[in-house]
DNA sequence: CATGAATGAGCGTTCATTCAT
DNA sequence: TATGAATGAACGCTCATTCAT
């Protein structure tokens, strides 16, 4: 009977946890970090200010929890896509793919956090970084390997990837708003694979 | 003489604005936005915070005015490089390594500053942006025309390179900080015309 | 029955305000009045916050509770002495002796409450205090009658005695902290009963 | 010209430390340190909650700065008297006459202030108690000298006088409330300087 | 124009107390 | 009774902005 008890308030509990990450979430990307106030927060996720502290240390805590959330979700596909048997190309086809589709929010996220984050996040933000830089080095060298892909640097490559996918997610300049985003991953990937010179590799 | 006058006030006007600007920008490369408080900016510019409101409506316009001056230099490096007698892909190489190696100030300062724009910035980041996609456009379009690049969309070509340009220098998994300026440039150079495809574009 | 049940519970109900009022007292004399929260307190007597309300009205009367009793067994302890067989002076030593050596907790008590408390609790302070200086009052009243005390006011006499006492005990200056609590006894005591007059009482 | 004005803005700024201090102060003794809360210095002072800070670092200086000025008044008081060609014992009693007399309110300050100071005030109220005693102490000592005391620990000498004093100006038993100031410390002087005992120091 | 003290709304956080379970 | 999450007023403090001088 206590067990039950005590899984019911667990679950209760890592509920509010979750109320309160998503209503922090939806601030940040509305309105940008800087209006993601305590009292903000608890007015939306209809309860007290004193008692988000039941559930989080404090403001960072909830931060990070929300990048960490966003990243593992983002870890965790691109590492099934990862998996699955293909050809390298592929693969990063189809990351780009989810990337463009899945993640509309999340980009939002990146957005408002990727460059403002405490010191202490900062190691936090470079580890789960590395992380995902190590998926997709590790799928080109699956590629390198497979003789699909040509002899580079693989970790440069991921990034130069990563880069690309994040320019056109961002758009700053609105260009590609109208584009669907399987289409923009396509090209995107297209542009990666091959390069834009004429003739390169022969 | 009343018109003497009034441009000699002019100009110590600019020159204030340009003194404001100079150290705002680098408070907040050195300490970060949230640390640039108009008490810290007052002292630094041997100012009073008053006077400060002389010259900008309010601390907004002052991150504007640093967000103007960079994209300036900027865009103006960028075209100077445009119109030189060079092969396109020449200029892209000559562009990326301005990029790195030029400003890697302006690196922190983007950090600081791209994400957190208050709303009536995000205008002026899209059309400023757009200028700068316009001038990298304009070199991949000749590169085309010259039969030096194959036929892509060269506004996302444009948004492809800009994006590796720009992973590569937050780096934020800290894998390329070791690096020359110089050798990381042309290694995303060639990343970025060649493909990392195997006998890309038979 | 119902009556036993009802003995059971007010002793229950008692055992439960002991150890309320001695987990309090433990947490003040370690980390100070400031530090004493409801929830520090709950969590050291291994209740629940709420609990506390069933037993003590606020928190205010766990601190009154706590002086009540440190000056319950601080007069007891004293009226003991006072009940023994000897001059008064070594009655006055006993005491002294007393105060130093086996308070030493109900000193740091006595430094966290002694000047805060709110005006409900000043009226019983001074009650407390009357009571205490009637003990020390009766034991110089004897020394008088007994021809050992001069002939001196016997409320400012006792009063002064405290002092001196308390003050040794504080010892704001650390100059007294590394003696014997008996030996400092002593010496207060004397000081006190001979004053530091060449030839006083002539 | 400007001199003068710096030296305006020198004494206005000089003002308002002391207004705050002086308003710190009321409140302290009025209704203790717990009610000194920066919302209410403000409005008592009748300036803003955030100028205060224009004038002292956080809360806690303030209240230190209460603690300097009363110590100094004691201090300057006291070492003036020292200083005056007395007996030692005429001196004791002038130091009495004067505490009891000149300072109702730094009592209610050092009621309130002493016991609960944090730590890094704790070492100057440390510091400051030595220089208290050691005004006593000398005096004690000059008397030793003369041939007017007999030969004791002028240290905890110093002590025992400071603490009767202290013991019948905080009084709470409130046994003393109706007795003259100077009739007070001369009965207070007196049981120090002869004690109680019946023919001591024959 | 220059000054810098004054302002006061707003911040993140704490904690005694309440109350549905 | 026991629980402990919920409450919300209050805290010390910051800082963009104003304005009398």
């Amino acid at each position: 009977m206590a067990k039950l008890s005590e899984k019911m308030k667990a679950l209760v509990s890592e509920n509010m946890r979750h109320v309160i990450l998503e209503t922090s979430e939806r601030i940040i990307i509305r309105d940008g970090l800087d209006n993601l106030t305590m009292k903000q927060l608890a007015e939306e996720a209809e309860i007290s200010a004193g008692s988000i502290y039941n559930y989080f240390q404090n403001k960072e805590e909830i931060v990070s929890g929300i990048m960490d959330r966003a990243f593992e979700r983002l870890l965790d596909s691109l590492e099934a896509i990862a998996g699955r048997p293909l050809p390298a190309a592929d693969k990063l086809r189809a990351m780009a793919v989810f990337m463009f589709g899945d993640f509309p929010q999340v980009r939002k996220l990146h957005e408002a956090l990727m460059h403002r984050l405490p010191p202490p996040d900062r190691k936090n933000l470079r580890n789960r970084h590395r992380r995902l830089l190590d998926i997709l080095t590790g799928t080109i060298r699956q590629g390198i390997e497979a003789g699909e892909f040509s002899v580079c640097e693989p970790v440069l490559a991921a990034s130069a990837f990563l880069g690309i996918i994040r320019e056109l997610q961002f758009d700053p300049g609105e260009m590609f708003s109208g584009l669907e985003p399987e289409l923009l991953a396509e090209k995107a990937a297209g542009i990666y694979l091959s390069g834009i010179k004429c003739g390169a590799e022969p």
